[in-house]
Parts: C-alpha cells; structure tokens; sequence
DNA sequence: TGAATATTCAACCATGTGGTTTAGTATAAG
DNA sequence: CTTATACTAAACCACATGGTTGAATATTCA
C-alpha cells in the first residue's frame, strides 16, 4: 500500500484516471454496488474493483458492505479539500473566466452534438 | 510519454504529487528558472528538471528560454478547469441542494458517457 | 580561449500502476 | 445441500514513475 504525506496526493492521484472520474460520476446519481459500478467499462470485474479501492483509499467513497453486495457511496470531504487547494490559484484565472466559461460552453456543445450522433 | 485521453488526467497526474504542488506555489509568487525551482527540494537538479516537465507536459507551466536559463511561469487555465470539474461535485459538500444543480449534473453525466460510447 | 553555469539527455534502478487470470470466501437462492 | 452470485486476494505482466548519475549542449563570464 502506498503511504501519502497529504490527503491531496492520494485525491489527485484517484482523479488522474478516467475510469475513476466516471465512477464518481455515477455515484452522483445514487449509491451503487461494486457490481454496478464495474458494469459501464470494458474491464474485467476484478479490475474495476481495484479501482473502487483506489476511490475508497482517497476517502472519495464509502462502503457499507450488506449482505454480499458492498455498497459504495460518494464522500465528497476531500473533493472539497481539493477544490480549497485548487482555488487559492483562482486569481491566476479569474481575469480569464469569460474565455473560460466560453471553453465550457463550447464542450457542453459539443457533447450535445455527440448526443445527436448516437440518437442518429 | 504517456498520451492522455483527457486534459484532467495530465493534470491531476502533475498535482499528485507534493514537490510539483509546491513548485506551483512559489511559481504563483514570480516566475522562476528551473534552477531555482530545483533549489528547495532534496533531489538531485535533473529529478526537479524532470517534475517541471511534467508540469509542463500538462499545461500548468509556460517556459520561456531566455540564454542559458529557462525561466518558467505559471499558466493557471488548466487549473481552471480541474476546478470546473470539482465544482459540479460541489452540491455534495455545500449543504444547499439546488435542485437545478442537481439536473444539471446528471444531464452532464448522461453527456459523458455518450462521449465515451462514441470514442470506443 | 577557457572555465563556469544552466539545462537536457540517456541509461539505469526500484517500485508503483493498471490490467489480467485464477482461486478463495461469504452470502443468497433453489 | 448445492449452486449461483458478489466480492477479495494473490500472482503475474508490461509499462510508467520518481529518482539517481554521468555525459552532452549551449551560454555567459573572466
């Protein structure tokens, strides 16, 4: 097991993988068993476990084991540690933020447009 | 070098880390060369050299060679943006549920997933 | 010119990472 | 009791990472 000096390195290094990011994503909506969670990706059920480990590690979820099935929600406390450290840069950006909501909005089109493609 | 899929995955990678956090804290005093970035830290200058390409590599670091000193500053965008994706958590650390948010959120996910439907 | 400075590069090492497969442990259901 | 389900554990693999040292390159200074 790897030892972290700082809650940080253990977060960021958690949210430096897509697969991870996503499984916060989905935890968004609800609680959702390991099983749950592994289903979205193209990776053996043992591998999306590790990676609910990881997320667990990081303290960015929580699991509650009933019966057979392990239950995992989202704790977002280290999300907000995260975001703390993050924002003491804000003024780097904030002169920025227009052309940064405008990137934002962008994307959101550009999902959309995928949205269109897969209904197509 | 490793390609990623996801601007946030570079980046989230660089700050994992606490030496490259903290050469991101005496960058947002002035811009420094790498010299005097590696100076603080108990490592050898080429393994500093090193933690400022990673940054660098993730867009975090704007480098300007000015003779034989590489002076370096820091470029907050991409932290703008890992912040951007922190934030949509934000409702789960921030007591107020707004119910939009909330919406919101959701549609943003149900966007993703499309998006990475599309790119396998 | 020659020496010192600032930096990268290349090779190397130990360990970490994301992934697999196979086996093992509980628990639930027939 | 037996079988299927949910999950972890362990062993393994290829490759990335963080670190080192030593040599190479470019620039400045005396």
């Amino acid at each position: 097991m790897v030892e972290y000096s700082s809650h940080l390195d253990a977060v960021f290094h958690a949210l430096a993988d897509p697969t991870r990011r996503a499984m916060l994503g989905h935890l968004a909506a609800r609680e959702l068993t390991i099983r749950e969670l592994a289903t979205p990706f193209r990776m053996s059920f043992a591998g999306a476990s590790k990676h609910v480990r990881v997320l667990e590690n990081a303290g960015l979820v929580r699991r509650t084991i009933r019966g057979r099935s392990h239950l995992c929600r989202l704790d977002a406390a280290r999300l907000a540690e995260a975001n703390a450290w993050l924002r003491r840069y804000e003024r780097f950006w904030s002169a920025k933020l227009d052309a940064l909501e405008a990137l934002l909005l962008e994307e959101d089109l550009a999902k959309e447009d995928l949205a269109k493609k897969v209904k197509e």
